[in-house]
DNA sequence: CGTAAGATGAAG
DNA sequence: TTCATCTTACGG
């Protein structure tokens, strides 16, 4: 039972790299404190994807999917929500990894204050819910590195591969019918089952 | 410049 | 099902 290696994974292409994301922890230092969540469902774009933010190249606001695997691509939509990315693969190449929900495990009350409700359940279970939870209230984290920005990733205990399940991506139009959301089995955080 | 559409969420 | 809300990208 070895933990998984974070940065190996940071180097694959999104659709290897999605899957192998599920489990890994997001930490955030906040003024008041740390936040920790587990990470239970994502979503894989890649420059071949019409549905990707980077499949019409690169521009001032995707640059960061363009950049080599383990900085974050934090992009705002809906004209009040954010939502936060992991950039993995090689540099050049334009493709990330959509965090769409996650288990709370530390700094729930601060959680609980930046998403203003109480609700457990509601507070990570959803790609604009979670940044709200995390204090990401813009696009600054943007292009940052992980190993220098405030958010880190942590590698978690290994899911069995049994306890994935790969469907269709949420809230897109193009190429809906391309599995590549991915989330654990019967988790009660994962935005919709 | 003007404008349409969007990797959503909450309420009705 | 509808609507709130506004950045980004693209066309003129």
């Amino acid at each position: 039972m070895s933990y998984s290696v974070v940065g190996e994974i940071l180097r694959l292409p999104s659709v290897q790299a999605a899957p192998k994301l599920l489990g890994s922890y997001l930490v955030r230092q906040t003024p008041a404190g740390r936040i920790k969540v587990r990470i239970v469902e994502t979503e894989a774009y890649h420059q071949e994807d019409p549905a990707s933010h980077s499949f019409r190249g690169r521009t001032p606001r995707t640059a960061p999917m363009f950049e080599a695997g383990g900085r974050l691509y934090v992009y705002f939509t809906y004209g009040m929500h954010y939502a936060v990315n992991v950039v993995v693969g090689q540099k050049g190449i334009g493709e990330a990894v959509l965090v769409r929900a996650a288990e709370p495990v530390e700094g729930i009350e601060i959680m609980r204050q930046n998403r203003g409700i109480t609700d457990m359940n509601s507070l990570t279970n959803g790609p604009g819910k979670l940044a709200q939870a995390l204090g990401i209230r813009d696009t600054k984290l943007s292009g940052e590195r992980l190993s220098k920005s405030s958010i880190s990733l942590q590698g978690g205990p290994p899911i069995s591969q049994n306890e994935i399940v790969s469907a269709p991506r949420i809230g897109i139009k193009q190429a809906v019918d391309l599995p590549w959301r991915f989330y654990i089995k019967g988790n009660s955080f994962v935005s919709k089952l």
